[in-house]
DNA sequence: CGATTGTTTGAGGAATATCAATATGTGTGG
DNA sequence: CCACACATATTGATATTCCTCAAACAATCG
């Protein structure tokens, strides 16, 4: 019984976010040949890397379960943390240009993976057009993604930055029909530190000051949006510019 | 004779920065049908816009001659420089996954480019491969060159943006085989500071700065780098721990 | 329950933004 | 070709954000 209820929910046709993952815009057919490609739900260990920056592209992984987070480092040895990943979200795109991955790849939590072999992929990839051109909306939202964050970093304070974050988190949430008034900062302060380009200590500033403010009301990491309005506004506000 | 001279100079197999561009790893026939489809060399105004954020994707577009940036403008209105393009990159990669341009692109001075109808490229991915797979290249190294410039704004401080920057055009040039000791800053100060996230008082400063330590010269847009180690050594440091 | 790791809070300082003034460059009409 | 007007770049003085360092507090794990 256990056995077939799993086998059932091991397959996209059944997946909840199927809609934001790899088999979106795909018909039945397609999706079943997709689906005989993958081997699902493979559970990984909190801490575990699931691919590391310079490993050859072996395959690409859809989230189902839990969230990751990527990482590059430079030749100086800087690392800069570059996304966040949840349930529905595919890793390794970045590894399709090189044949190698440009990441590494990290479970925040402990989660679960569908793992799509990329050999296999690939020989799909000239029979289906629409899992290539699939394939490229990904990659373009990929594109378009760290262009927006290119913006907050640019263009907007601390507060801007981190209200732009809870907001982003909280879009995604709603994508996968999930409270979008709560978001969960599961990640360690210094990876989000570190990906919004700001310290711990002003992270837990910020924090304190947009609850202080009634806009926010927060209990270990789990964190409630009381005013979306109010927090678009901050979201929205130039740097150095405040508007208090 | 002019004219046969410039038909001649009129095709990739000539171009002399073909090998950063669309045709490289394409074999000779490859590239005469690649070529058959292209508009080559059409000259574009400084100020001129190539296309516009949220236009419909019709091309895509080589650079032959002169420099482009390229922006995004976000809900709230703020502007982001995302890139500045050069002979041989290829501009528009970010409309092949919604088919729309994510970013306007720009002539920052008197420029030529090389049009590449997406209608005829489509058609051209599914026969050639390896112009798929070139493409996908391209689209992987915006990704990696949108992810160094993320990590340089959030892990590097003024200085080492700059640094950063210039050792970046200084790279690109020599790809071309020009003179990687002397890069060129031809777009305004605004622009400059807008995609470092910084004022233009800033970037005087921090280039006063360098001048006077003796790692660049300049002399009006043209920046001479005289100490290219040192230079290094600028763009590795990481915000806000000075070594001076 | 102690040790270790991660988070918050406070005081002071450094990097860089802002504002203001000057200098330099660029285009245009006479 | 010059002179004027306007745009752009530099330099200086001050203000502000956010980092740094230090310490207390909280959570996690054996």
């Amino acid at each position: 019984m256990v056995a077939t209820a799993r086998r059932i929910q091991q397959a996209c046709s059944h997946c909840s976010v199927a809609h934001l993952c790899l088999p979106y815009s795909l018909d039945p057919v397609e999706i079943s040949r997709l689906e005989s490609q993958i081997s699902f739900d493979r559970s990984v260990t909190a801490g575990d890397q699931l691919f590391a920056q310079g490993d050859q592209l072996k395959a690409l992984y859809a989230i189902s379960k839990g969230s990751f987070k990527t990482a590059v480092v430079d030749a100086n040895g800087l690392e800069q943390i570059m996304g966040f990943y949840f349930p529905g979200d595919l890793l390794g795109l970045d590894a399709l240009g090189e044949q190698t991955h440009q990441c590494t790849a990290t479970a925040i939590e402990n989660a679960a993976v569908c793992r799509l072999p990329f050999h296999q992929l690939e020989g799909l990839l000239t029979q289906l057009p629409s899992l290539r051109s699939r394939l490229m909306r990904l990659m373009g939202q990929a594109l378009t993604d760290d262009e927006q964050q290119l913006l907050a970093m640019g263009q907007k304070n601390s507060e801007g930055r981190l209200a732009t974050l809870l907001l982003n988190f909280s879009r995604r949430r709603a994508m996968r029909n999930l409270d979008s008034t709560t978001v969960y900062l599961n990640m360690k302060r210094a990876d989000l530190a570190n990906y919004l380009g700001m310290r711990v200590e002003t992270i837990s500033r910020v924090l304190g000051h947009l609850q202080s403010q009634g806009i926010l009301d927060r209990k270990r990491k789990e964190v409630k949006i009381l005013d979306l309005a109010a927090l678009h506004t901050r979201a929205g506000s130039t740097a150095w510019v405040a508007d208090d």
